[in-house]
DNA sequence: CACCAGGCCGAAAATACCTTTCAAAAGGTG
DNA sequence: CACCTTTTGAAAGGTATTTTCGGCCTGGTG
């Protein structure tokens, strides 16, 4: 390298390691020492870090309509080695103010929104509802849940649509770790199998609501033959909770005209269910790991190589 | 190979231009499917992205321990054109973590957590993986899937276990807004069923491994017949892809012994879902509206009052 | 007006860095 | 243990960046 024309340089060290923030003030700083090309350059990346950093030494050079050694010039200018490290502080410059503005979507999902907006949104949505579900949610009564349901000879768990597939959702996890466990879709079929519960058996009945018919009948049927009763429901005061001897709330997000009650409630009660899972192979662990493995084994060869 | 101007890079799946923060989620999402001296290359990228992005290929690939080919290959795997890009990205990772965000670390799930901390854990896992999922999604093939959708004459959601429910959950949702969708539990049923497909139709197949083989099967099916295929995985580069027009990749958090990453992957794959239909409801919302509101209406004397 | 410094500038050579290729080594599998 | 597949690094092959070098413009001077 030749000379400093300025040769200003008070310290020994003349490239001070240069700050990413410090950027546009740098330019604003250096450009009277600037060549006429070497402003523009410098006035591209400053203008827009983002889409400097993307270019190649050739790619800024072109769009500046200089050469590929005024953009080096320039870099070395402004503090970097060369243009290569420019790139890199400019790519973390860009991704710095990105950052800075703070996205924090709460707003609701609108029918024209973009889709990337339409999966942040969603996503801060069902995070907020785990939130708030595992605020809400009762230990005493998740304690007691999970004791009857580790020692209980048969377990049944009731819930219609969206949340039938959250009782299989149990029911398949509580089978691998050795539980009998069933979640029937069909109302008359659940109240059919609620008679046959006792005493140390247990239901778990889940609805959103916990005013939906269908679900809550056959929990009273169970209750009333003195089985042990668990509903997750969003209701802590509905109906169902007559006949639950514990009661596990979930918390749903406001429901929009797009997003129904039975989406947001999902979440909540997915993480109910798995705070019983957890909780009951922890009690049971000494069966339910190695019950877990095996059963991880037996599926292996459903997989391919 | 070219420069990375505007060019649109290679293949049918390019993988969009990967934002910065869903860096450690990917790591950790592509790991399994990483070879050992990749993982360490990972690794360390992904631990310190600052240092990283100072050194030269053949720095890394020193303090790695390993071959600048291999870095490369690492580049690729995490969806990068070339070491360049990703040098380039942690960079911008390294500003944006320094800009103040901390990461968050969950810790594992114990045999002996008292249940109150268990479901902080858990929710605090699921959160992140909602999260990690919502950053890794890659909008454009979104937006491909959910076009396939809005248009289909009939659709087939292939899982199997735990996905199965997932896919179920996407069945009742688009069976609301007036679709004709269907996921059959039974892996010879969907082959049959997938016979049936052809160009107009979709398949979507739901395996976090990628790798199930009664998924992957009805997929390749439909994948044959003309039919557009949509895969939902945590694996993007599984054998599953293969069969996919559009790969929706999940992001799931570590397992450990208590939490399977079938438990975990679920999660991810319902805020897929959601997304999926939300897209889906907007695209059709002329239809889609009434018919919410109408099969809200028919539920209704199904509770009690 | 012709001429001449003196520094700015870009084309092209030189270098550093990144990518690809390929053959050897490692790891499975029958 | 022979065979095949996969993984890996050394080295060749390209790109991007840096440096060199000479032309050119600007502004001053005889």
């Amino acid at each position: 390298m030749k000379e400093t024309f300025g040769a200003v340089t008070s310290g020994p060290q003349p490239s001070a390691p240069p700050a990413p923030g410090a950027l546009a003030a740098k330019v604003r700083t250096l450009a009277p020492s600037m060549t006429r090309s070497m402003q523009r350059v410098a006035e591209a990346v400053a203008g827009d870090p983002a889409g400097s950093a993307a270019l190649t030494v050739t790619g800024l050079a072109e769009r500046t309509g200089t050469s590929e050694a005024t953009v080096v010039r320039t870099a070395r200018i402004l503090g970097y080695p060369g243009y290569r490290d420019l790139r890199l502080a400019l790519a973390a410059l860009a991704a710095e103010q990105a950052a800075g503005r703070a996205p924090a979507v709460t707003a609701d999902i609108a029918v024209d929104d973009p889709l990337a907006e339409v999966v942040a949104k969603l996503a801060q949505e069902e995070a907020q509802c785990l939130a708030d579900t595992a605020a809400g949610l009762d230990t005493t009564q998740l304690e007691a849940a999970v004791g009857a349901l580790a020692t209980a000879r048969r377990i049944d768990v009731y819930g219609i649509g969206a949340s039938n597939l959250v009782g299989q959702d149990l029911v398949q996890k509580l089978l691998r770790i050795g539980l009998l466990a069933h979640a029937p879709a069909d109302p008359h079929l659940a109240v059919t199998n609620a008679v046959q519960l006792r005493a140390g058996d247990v239901a778990v009945a889940i609805t959103h609501s916990g005013r939906t018919t269908d679900v809550i009948e056959p929990l009273r049927v169970a209750f009333e033959h003195g089985a042990t009763t668990v509903a997750i429901t969003g209701r802590p005061q509905g109906e169902i909770a007559q006949y639950a001897d514990h009661v596990l709330t979930t918390s749903s997000a406001r429901e929009s005209e797009l997003r129904p009650a039975a989406m947001s409630s999902r979440t909540s009660q997915l993480l109910v269910v798995d705070c019983l899972f957890i909780g009951v192979a922890q009690r049971t662990y000494e069966t339910a790991a190695p019950a877990l493995s095996d059963t991880y084994e037996a599926l292996a060869h459903r997989h391919a190589p």
